[in-house]
RNA sequence: GCGGAAGUAGCUCAGUGGUAGAGCAUCGCCUUGCCAAGGCGAGGGUCGCGAGUUCGAAUCUCGUCUUCCGCUCCA
């Protein structure tokens, strides 16, 4: 954010290398593309959809399933348009934009002295009329266009969790310091999506809004969930130099916000914001209470006085966060073979729990019954601990291909197979293989990949 | 939204007004049998989309969509 991008032409490369590995083996796809496709839309294919779900389901775990002061939540992507209104969203997605016809460039109409002179290049009758420029999708309600009215589709999830705070907290019987947790989509009509799925249209937020008591202690809690969160990314493997938290400055961070830290990557395409951890004082809560004309407080028994309880909040993108697996595990590695050959595979270093593949089950051979027939046994048999694959084919062509979508563990069934009821394992990082016993091998692989599914 | 460039098979591209092509990938069979790129065969294309010019358009013209680059924006 306060560095200058950086965009060597092999960063870029990378990023074509990525995009197309990610349509070729099924990760992501342009939505719509029959149709020449729809800007800032994307779809997830087979294994996409997988390594989305697991990003979401590590998620979940640490923040929800885990805690037992966080609550799960999952609100409604149309709210009552007051709703926008009380956020800020209605005013700040309105802001009227002029542009220079001449420069070609773009102004505030509310930051400019003059609507008659443009004060880049000075020259006079160049502007545009001021138009509005709404970042909210909307949408109407009602089957009968001329009565229907307005609405917005969701820009964050976040206030679905404040417009329902008082529901939680009653019906969970919570009371400060708890959490209320939720994963969902949100909508912003972006005017420049790009950079793959890192900035679209339509995306997938985490959120989770933790309440505390105005006791002194909100500092140390908002430092406690920033740790939290650079845990989490350690514990999936994010490599720690491409990873940094940025603390934001007192001017970068806005007026009610106490502190505020960016979680960034750095993308082939320079440093991207993933997540945005803040202590929001009572800003949200307030809001609502002056809108609704409702109380959203609570009392404290022991000053006999009620409170708002002050927000930290955590919000990540999920898109953003799978798409950094991707880009974070891509290994495009040249290598000499046992036989000094020159050799190259591209390998998703993906962290098991991540993985889309865990486990891939091959026959040496595709034409010999005994060895396929063991195989496929072996492959149902761990199917529901492991997400498992069966294949067949050339043994070099298997490997790559398991490498190439990021599966830790191939197992092989040989000859030996058949005789001694063992198989080899293969690690995807090292190449190497180790002789297992078939009943041996849930429990190794349970080892090895720190767990199931 | 503005300016520039591009768009032909899943991918990389050839094809400049006259029958739609190659390599790789995919699928099938054979071979090999522990780390891709062996043999034979097959499938796959509204040439981004829509108009126009022409006897005839992947090719020329206009519009449009998408992507990339640079601005702008990023609550």
């Amino acid at each position: 954010m306060n560095e200058p991008k950086e965009q060597t032409p092999s960063l870029r490369a990378t990023m074509e290398e990525i995009t197309g590995l990610a349509k070729r083996r099924g990760f992501i796809f342009q939505s719509s593309e029959i149709y020449g496709g729809i800007g800032g839309f994307f779809d997830y294919g087979p294994l996409g959809a997988v390594l989305k779900r697991n990003v979401k389901d590590a998620w979940w775990r640490e923040n929800v399933e885990l805690r037992d002061d966080v609550v799960a939540f999952d609100s409604s992507i149309i709210m009552h348009p007051s709703v926008w209104k009380a956020s800020g969203h209605v005013d700040a997605f309105h802001d009227r934009m002029v542009d220079c016809k001449n420069c070609k460039h773009r102004f505030r109409a509310d930051h400019l002295p003059s609507l008659d002179k443009c004060p880049d290049c000075g020259m006079s009758g160049t502007l545009t009329e001021p138009r509005n420029f709404n970042l909210m999708m909307q949408t109407a309600i009602g089957p009968m266009e001329d009565t229907a009215s307005r609405a917005y589709l969701r820009p964050e999830t976040a206030q679905g969790i404040f417009v329902n705070f008082k529901n939680i907290y009653q019906s969970a019987r919570k009371k400060p310091p708890f959490g209320i947790a939720q994963i969902g989509k949100s909508f912003r009509n972006e005017i420049t999506p790009g950079n793959f799925t890192y900035r679209q249209r339509e995306f997938e937020q985490a959120e989770l809004e933790y309440f505390v008591p105005d006791d002194g202690k909100d500092m140390a809690c908002y430092e406690e969930w920033v740790a939290r969160r650079k845990q989490w990314y350690a514990d999936y493997g994010v490599k720690p130099e491409r990873l940094r938290f940025y603390e934001l400055t007192p001017q970068e961070r806005p007026h009610y916000a106490k502190a505020g830290t960016d979680v960034e990557y750095l993308f082939p395409w320079g440093w991207g914001e993933l997540e945005s951890i803040a202590h929001r004082g009572t800003y949200d809560l307030d809001a609502h209470m002056n809108l609704s004309g409702k109380d959203l407080t609570f009392f404290d028994e022991a000053a006999k006085a009620k409170y708002t309880p002050i927000l930290i909040e955590s919000s990540a993108g999920m898109d953003r966060t799978a798409l950094t697996m991707l880009v974070d595990a891509f290994t495009n590695e040249t290598f000499a073979d046992e036989n000094g050959k020159e050799s190259s595979r591209v390998v998703l270093r993906f962290h098991p729990k991540i993985a889309p593949i865990q486990v891939g089950v091959f026959p040496l051979a595709r034409n010999k019954p005994d060895l396929v027939e063991r195989a496929k046994n072996i492959e149902q048999a761990l199917r529901p601990f492991f997400r498992t694959q069966y294949d067949e084919g050339n043994v070099g062509q298997l490997y790559r291909r398991q490498d190439e979508i990021g599966t830790p563990s191939c197992i092989m069934v040989d000859y030996d197979s058949l005789e001694d009821g063992t198989v080899t394992v293969r690690d995807r990082d090292t190449m190497r293989q180790e002789r297992v016993a078939d009943a041996q091998l849930a429990t190794y692989l349970h080892d090895k990949l720190g767990g199931g599914r």
